[in-house]
DNA sequence: TATTGTTATACTCTATAACTATA
DNA sequence: TATAGTTATAGAGTATAACAATA
């Protein structure tokens, strides 16, 4: 039973990435598909498992390669404008930038009027690997949102944004 | 945890957990937000932590409430099941059967027909628990998604779950 | 005193392999 | 041999505290 076509899972993906074939005659997951938070976790760790994969032909995870372009897009950025912009901890950066310049993505650069922080740069080789694993996850998205129409998507991209924000608006007690 | 008092951070909640206001006259994160990707992800961690910080207050993580669930609905569940119902590793359940079985809110049975499995099967105490818990969360969303309209949660939670099964299909290279 | 970057640490979630006991 | 549950371990992501250099 359970095991429709899959048998222990095809060599080379993991069961948890197995989709939920319903169990016959079981309820499975119904009452917590209810919850937004439920689709929503489950389609984010899809989506960026595959997200993952594309950019690991680039040597770039997706921490790092989100912030790529937000250093390519802001110049001389500071790490902690870094940290604020994708929301992580300051602390948490460190690595990233360290991985970021230990490939010869960019460069930290020291800031006259403020020698504590640095102004990060990207390298030539950084901006044009930026570009490439953009327009690959761009093509990704493109495939895996395929049978989600144009409107659609700018629909779910506003709704996301409009739960994101909403979920902030409640963070004082 | 969350702490009022953290030295770097604004009194109350973490830089992490900030909403991200634009630093004047910068990109920012916007080439970003064209990819569904990273709202997606945003948005997931903004849900997630509110709704482990409802959780919080009945002794549960997600996991656990997600896993208390599916025994409830699921009558004589088997770990192995379980897995598969909520896309995680056999492995990693134990951990979690485990916490809802030291809490009391569910019980290994032996199965006298299989005796390498456990039927799950909720107490009464962990049948309350989870309809208290599943009500706080139904009222929680309601909060979060206060501004986004039946119709429009009713369509979010079908592009989401189409979402899930389109990147489902693309697992074959 | 406050801030920037940093280090160290811990906790969670996820993934893999290998073991045991049953089948 | 195959499966169910288990153990151990490793990797990422995230969060907190404390420190040195600088403001």
């Amino acid at each position: 039973m359970v095991r429709a076509g899959k048998d222990g899972a095809a060599p080379g993906e993991s069961v948890a990435m197995t989709s939920p074939e319903p169990v016959e005659g079981m309820a499975g997951d119904q009452r917590l598909r209810g919850l937004v938070g439920y689709s929503l976790k489950r389609a984010y760790y899809r989506f960026q498992s595959d997200a993952a994969r594309v950019l690991e032909g680039f040597g770039l995870r997706i921490s790092t390669y989100s912030a790529l372009v937000v250093i390519c897009d802001n110049t001389d950025l500071r790490q902690s404008q870094l940290a604020q912009i994708l929301s992580v901890e300051r602390s948490n950066t460190v690595v990233v930038v360290d991985a970021l310049e230990q490939a010869g993505l960019i460069a930290r650069h020291r800031v006259p009027k403020d020698r504590r922080s640095y102004a990060l740069r990207p390298t030539r080789a950084g901006r044009q690997l930026c570009d490439r694993a953009s327009a690959a996850l761009d093509q990704h998205e493109d495939r895996i949102l395929t049978d989600i129409d144009p409107a659609e998507r700018a629909e779910l991209l506003r709704l996301l944004q409009r739960m994101e924000a909403a979920a902030v608006s409640r963070e004082d007690p």
